[in-house]
DNA sequence: CCTACCGATCGGTAGG
DNA sequence: CCTACCGATCGGTAGG
């Protein structure tokens, strides 16, 4: 039962009565986290293929074969990982569009989603967007396909500020082309960006917006 | 002396004189060719972890063990492709600037980088690019900084172009950061660009120049 | 180049 | 969760 649950990622029920869990499955579903979470940085540093489920183990204090009494197999682990992460990021999203004034412009959007984006992918400890992005390969298509429909939602919330500043004439790209070029050059900072570097998340933010739409 | 001149991957010496090199020589030449091309398409498909080397010398027509004759490990094979394949980028790029008229405008060489980057990232059988971009990680550090210098060479060459056109006010990001944004947003298209869909690499390159940099 | 082989590592499982 | 283990695969080598 544990198992399927790592594999369909739904979030514990929350129940509205008050004992929840119990002190046993609390730390279950907590073992079970702190797996994903050193999954995720391991993946990150040294890729799926050269991290073995003992290194995962190891940073977890566990033995070598205990990950698999979370997880039914390594490339479960890897889902977990994704499809986590990508529940963060909606999460984030909805949360930055929320904060956003009603009559925010769409260069006002298009900033708040961008500097959100670099917050997941560039922040610290983010490993899980990372991971989804540089480990699509090892996952099987279905696993694939669960996880593009939380990216493709992801993505789908930047199209009404893209389509809105292609009408102004400040994108001058086909919206559809554009979102992918730009989710391109911000993905591809992962490659790059050195957080303990003098560039700021802000001025990154700022420039990637005069590259696409310009100033002001 | 094989194996060394498989490591600095230096082209053949190309002497002036007739006999250039036994048939035995060109044969073995041609073999370790026939191995690096097998290596590229492997690792572009399944990954470099993913490969072993007795899938490559399947393809190649080789035994398990034959692939060592020609290079001295795995890694070398990787690298041996990272930089055979830079060299063959930087060649095109260097043709494409000259094919120009030498009073193209700084947007008409811009257009000429950004087509020929995609045809060595996306044309048909070109899986060396690819490879370099998403393969780092399994570079030893000195492999690394091999590539790393014929990279820094062949994206230096784009910065003139980005210098005027942030002059004329067309880039209205800080060029050095848009070199690094611009790279992310075309070197993502191997991610999703489909050889046998409807977007020509024509047509790319205008969205891409018009994202960047606007229309006309 | 092939044959035959070694040592190491790995994902995963049984049984408690 | 741990212990103990299996079968498979892998990079690489010796010896011709």
């Amino acid at each position: 039962m544990l198992k399927s649950a790592a594999l369909a990622e739904t979030p514990p029920p929350m129940r509205r009565g008050r004992p929840r869990k119990s002190a046993e499955e609390r730390d279950e579903s907590q073992r079970r986290a702190d797996l994903v979470r050193a999954a995720a940085q391991l993946f990150r540093a040294k890729g799926f293929d050269a991290t073995s489920t003992r290194d995962i183990a190891a940073a977890t204090g566990m033995q070598s074969g205990s990950p698999f009494y979370y997880f039914e197999s390594k490339s479960a682990l890897l889902l977990a990982v994704m499809v986590d992460g990508m529940a963060q990021a909606q999460a984030h999203q909805d949360a930055a569009l929320k904060a956003l004034p009603a009559r925010a412009s769409a260069r006002d959007r298009l900033r708040a989603l961008i500097r959100q984006h670099f917050e997941v992918l560039l922040g610290a400890g983010s490993d899980f967007i990372p991971v989804m992005l540089y480990e699509w390969r090892s996952l099987t298509a279905l696993q694939r396909e669960q996880v593009a429909t939380q990216k493709d939602s992801y993505e789908a919330a930047w199209m009404p500020s893209l389509n809105a500043l292609h009408r102004t004439g400040h994108l001058q790209a086909r919206p559809a082309v554009a979102r992918l070029f730009i989710f391109g050059a911000l993905n591809w900072t992962v490659q790059w960006f050195d957080p303990a570097g003098p560039r700021s998340l802000d001025d990154l933010t700022e420039q990637a917006l005069c590259l696409f739409v310009g100033k002001a």
